[in-house]
RNA sequence: GCUCAAGUGGCGGAAUUGGUAGACGCGCUGGAUUCAAAAUCCAGUACUUUCGGGUGUGUGGGUUCGAUUCCCACCUUGAGUACCA
């Protein structure tokens, strides 16, 4: 019987699905566990063999904790909102919704055949209205939510309200907008209706605000930065603007203390947290106002040839610093071109160059000005503040290296403490001056704050980083211009996108005011529209839906045309973004066709949170901080248990792919006129494209003799070549080409023909080859993607070595964390041993197992794979295992061992790896029941127990040689032993031995 | 720029509290089997050597009897950097 890997992956992908194998119960006797893969985005071009690498590790640890007794949860389901689906639908106006169903067919298909453990009956997809309507209720939650600092966690609206009608906002501790003015409770009940909503805005959790984006007019779109490549969209090349657009936000930076202290909470890698810890940015300070000096207050003070008149009307600029003990070392003020107070500021004098400023900076992406320190850039508004305490005149500047988005938008500069005001000072010639004792700053600023000790700053003089920021703080509030103040970097969440395939809001607008739809309306599906782009005045694409108006009588979406703004009013024309779907899509897992809240208390208290997930460490700071928030909520609100949604979190890393690279040799003939040294005019250039094997390459690139010089020279007379006036030049260059990975075997050798097909440019192409007749290809590791022709499918490597060996060799290239390239070359060594482990169990007459008493090695094999296997399992070091497993077979298949008492436990050890064949061999051995929930087994010490040790001796820490000794010698016998051997007296050469260390059982190394 | 991660044979990688560097697999070389190929099996495979040995884990230092492992500085590559998912 030989090992028919398609047959049995097929039979056991089948009995799993109509036996329902892996179902997952919600109540059971047994201990729980929830483990889950990052949601995966369904795309057109399908899996390949990158996608599958953390599923079939959580895949391995979820059989293995059904194999230890837990009553496992491991659903799956599709984040199945997304731009691609949205572009492809521009291009071709087919409906996304059509082509994510297509493509999340291809995905289950996939993920079959590769034999995962999936709970099936609980998939679930983001844009499936039933989905939906539990993130349009979330929505709905957050925006009737303020964030009560006092009790520390979010409360319903109506508390707030009260509270304003009863009191006003003054004594009100509740996170909300800078700008909120205060009011008395008298005044809010004066308050006409739309201007409480407004205020209102500004304490929910989910608002309407002006926010910074990039804009692209000729797209009539926002980019990401990711989208913009050197100020132009990706696509098309179009320009782009920094804008101020009105969009829904989050109010995250509510949350931005429990989000840090929580992560000590989880058992998350490491750098996920520390990526948490900087994208959250907790900064303790000082925040401090300057005045703007205006034109009368300014003639008294300065003594500087300035413009007077300069300024109208009273300002302060706000800033945020860590070190307001500098302050003294102020000499310019730096604002962020966008800073709402540089209109206001700047004198007629500068105007014309901070608006050419201004401008400039609006067509630079955050990510260039963050990243460019190098070319110093800015622009004097003509505008002075006041010192607070030197009274002093400050310039005002503005500075492409102050973002918006940061703190206050606004720096005081304190040259001598801060490398980039140091440079753009130097950079203006701006003063720079030294307020710390003993520190030269000549050649550049001083920013450790541990030695620092402050000097030329009146009663801050010599005082150290700690005291004279107490000090300056106490100083500041008895003037009134500042206090201490812990900032986050934490920006509100943006949540508005202006596209189509994504989930509706649940919002209509009455007098421009936002209003929810009540729950029990919900979903409020995605109306139909003739085309998925924005429309001609700008709007979003749903402001091509002609049925996007609600009926707040009926309550139900009707035609746009009745809009009376009485009853009918319009619907909101964005849309969620991305990560609103996958912000709570592993609660609903638990109770997924709930259909009347969005889980039920029973399910969320078995289940809990999830206890392992895995995916890309690229969502640390997208979705992995915003599902944070969402659960935090979703606590304040007695929904979920706890406030923190994975207990474990692991990031496996990338497979990349080995493109292959065909070197092309490009010659072009010129041919050349009789006289002159140029090209004639009535003959064109011929170009011939000759390909070149690989060491021909090297060899030809570090001059020895080659077969491209060779051929070069003979071209040189061939007639071919030779035009009327006899006489040819050539021009070459060697270009590298990507060529299809399916071409190149293990090997680099290149399949000629196929590669001739698939270029026909190169049909007749003459290649020139290796000295062996063959024709390699230089391999290279890239990112694998399609326009690298790099990407290896799943289906063809399960098609020849099946699903067990695509799972063991994912495993097998290495840790999971790590990135490493994939070579589908190496898969026959998986494939063999799989075939090597049949054949322990199976030969030509059928099954070999028989009831013999096992041998001692054998057991001792057994054993020490147990202990491994459960070892590597508990630390995901899935790569590993493999190894043992191979070495397991090779010994066992040494021993000639064909006892059951080994072979049936070597079959729980592998079934999480390759389940199929450990499924097919657990039937032939009698069992009637799937091998998924037999109990794992137990490791027993005493089959490994030694009574020697064979000993590295090492001189001076360089092992020489061994030396088998009893373990149970003491360091005195051992001692002995090695000095008496002859090898120690070669090394030793006469000499004596300093030392002597040995720790037993280990080593023994002579110094010496 | 900032933050994080990673550098070990021709390749993927192993070495789990500082204790035999290169497990396991690919590839390569030789052999067996075969009409031949595939498959399978056996042996070898870090570099170097005057065959005694010597050198080796990105580079340069340090700690230690002993460092791939710990410390310092640097170099290289990759990732994230707020609307790709």
């Amino acid at each position: 019987m030989i090992y028919n890997f398609n047959e049995i992956e097929a039979k056991w992908q089948k009995y799993w699905a109509k036996n329902q194998t892996f179902k997952a119960e919600n109540q059971s006797d047994k201990p729980k566990f929830y483990v889950l893969d990052m949601f995966p985005y369904p795309s057109g071009a399908g899996l390949h063999v990158g996608h599958p690498l953390g599923y079939i590790a959580s895949d391995i640890y979820a059989r293995y904790k059904r194999h230890k007794g837990f009553n496992v949860l491991h659903p799956q389901g599709y984040d199945s909102f997304g731009l691609p689906a949205e572009q492809y639908a521009i291009q071709t106006g087919q409906h996304p919704a059509i082509t994510t169903a297509e493509n999340i067919k291809t995905y289950r298909r996939q993920l079959d055949q590769i034999g995962f453990s999936f709970d099936w009956s609980r998939e679930v997809r983001t844009s499936d209205p039933s989905y939906y309507k539990w993130t349009q209720w979330i929505f709905i939650q957050l925006f009737n939510s303020w964030y009560n600092n006092e009790s520390n966690k979010a409360e319903d609206i109506s508390e707030l309200i009260k509270l304003f009608a009863s009191e006003g906002n003054a004594n009100v501790n509740a996170v909300c907008d800078d700008d909120v003015e205060v009011f008395s409770a008298e005044e809010w009940n004066t308050f006409d209706s739309v201007k409480q909503q407004e205020i209102l805005l500004q304490y929910r959790l989910t608002y309407l605000a002006e926010t910074e984006v990039n804009w692209c007019p000729a797209l009539g779109t926002v980019l990401a930065n990711d989208e913009i490549v050197n100020g132009v969209s990706e696509r098309g090349g179009h320009p782009v603007i920094r804008k101020k657009m009105t969009q829904w936000s989050m109010r995250i930076s509510a949350y931005a203390e429990r989000l840090l202290q929580g992560l000590d909470t989880i058992d998350w890698t490491d750098s996920l947290k520390e990526s948490q810890r900087n994208w959250i940015g907790k900064s303790v300070g000082a925040s401090v106002s300057f005045n703007v000096i205006t034109s009368e207050t300014k003639q008294s003070v300065n003594n500087e040839n300035v413009t007077l008149n300069a300024v109208e009307g009273s300002h302060k600029i706000e800033v945020f610093t860590t070190r307001p003990d500098t302050i003294f070392g102020v000499s310019f003020m730096t604002l962020a071109p966008e800073h709402e107070l540089v209109s206001q500021i700047t004198t007629p004098a500068q105007k014309a160059e901070v608006e050419a400023y201004v401008e400039a900076t609006a067509k630079r992406s955050e990510r260039d000005r963050m990243a460019d320190v190098k070319t110093i850039t800015g622009a004097f508004t003509g505008a002075y503040v006041e010192h607070p305490f030197t009274k002093e005149p400050i310039p005002v500047w503005i500075g492409d290296y102050v973002l918006a988005g940061y703190g206050t938008g606004a720096v005081m500069s304190v040259p001598c403490g801060d490398q980039r005001d140091y440079d753009f000072a130097k950079h203006f010639n701006i003063p720079i001056p030294n307020i710390f004792e003993g520190v030269d700053i000549s050649e550049e600023a001083f920013a450790d704050k541990d030695k620092t000790i402050i000097a030329n700053s009146d009663f801050l003089n010599g005082l150290n980083y700690k005291e004279a920021t107490k000090k300056i703080i106490e100083e500041l509030e008895k003037l009134g211009q500042g206090q201490g103040k812990t900032n986050y970097r934490l920006r509100d969440a943006v949540f508005s996108r202006q596209r189509y395939w994504g989930e509706p809001f649940p919002v209509y607008y009455v007098n421009g005011m936002p209003q929810m739809i009540d729950a029990k309306y919900l979903p409020i599906s995605l109306p139909e529209v003739e085309k998925y782009l924005p429309t001609e005045t700008g709007e979003p694409p749903l402001g091509n839906a002609t049925v996007w108006a609600w009926d707040t009588a009926k309550n139900e979406v009707v035609s746009n045309d009745l809009i009376n703004n009485k009853t009918i009013h319009p619907l909101e024309l964005n849309t969620m973004p991305g990560w609103a779907g996958s912000s709570q899509y592993f609660n609903r897992y638990m109770d997924p066709h709930n259909d009347n809240e969005i889980f039920s208390q029973e399910a969320i208290n078995y289940w809990q949170q999830v206890d392992l997930y895995i995916g890309g460490s690229e969502h640390a700071t997208g979705h992995l901080l915003y599902s944070r928030f969402w659960q935090k909520f979703m606590f304040d609100k007695g929904l979920v248990p706890y406030d923190e949604f994975a207990k474990k979190l692991i990031n496996q890393g990338m497979i990349l792919g080995t493109s292959a690279f065909v070197s092309v040799l490009g010659i072009q003939v010129l041919f050349l006129d009789e006289n002159e040294e140029s090209s004639s005019k009535n003959e064109s250039p011929k170009s011939i494209g000759v390909l070149v094997s690989k060491s021909e390459v090297e060899k030809y690139n570090s001059k020895q003799e080659n077969k491209i010089d060779n051929f070069l020279n003979s071209l040189k007379g061939n007639s071919k070549y030779i035009n009327s006036f006899g006489k040819t030049v050539t021009v070459h260059q060697i270009n590298n080409i990507h060529a299809d990975v399916s071409f190149v075997n293990a090997s680099d050798e290149l399949d000629i023909e196929a590669f001739k097909i698939w270029r026909p440019e190169f049909k007749d192409a003459e290649f020139i080859t290796e000295e062996d007749g063959t024709f390699k290809v230089k391999r290279e590791v890239e990112k694998m993607s399609k326009s690298k022709y790099n990407v290896v499918n799943p289906d063809q490597i399960c098609i020849d070595y099946g699903a067990d060996s695509l799972r063991l060799y994912e495993m097998f290239l290495g840790p999971l964390e790590q990135y490493k390239p994939w070579n589908t070359a190496g898969i026959t060594g998986v494939h063999s041993f799989l075939k090597k482990l049949w054949k322990l169990y199976v030969d030509d007459n059928g099954l070999k197992v028989t009831n013999a008493e096992p041998s001692k090695d054998s057991l001792k094999t057994l054993h020490k794979t147990i202990k491994k296997v459960e070892e590597d399992i508990e630390n995901f070091s899935f790569n590993t295992s493999v190894s043992t497993f191979m070495i397991a077979a090779n010994e066992l298949t040494a021993q000639k061992c064909t006892s059951k008492d080994i072979l049936e436990p070597l079959l729980i050890l592998i079934s999480p790896y390759a389940p199929h064949i450990a499924e097919e061999l657990w039937s032939q051995l009698g069992h009637n029941e799937s091998i998924a929930t037999a109990a794992f087994p137990t490791f027993d010490a005493s089959h490994l127990v030694e009574s020697n040790k064979v000993y590295p001796i090492s001189f001076n820490g360089k092992m020489r040689f061994t030396m088998e000794l009893p373990l149970d010698l003491s360091k005195e016998a051992i001692e002995e032993a090695v000095l008496a051997h002859e090898k120690t007296k070669e090394q030793l050469q006469g000499r004596t031995p300093k030392k002597v260390i040995i720790v037993p059982g280990k080593i023994v190394n002579i110094v010496g």
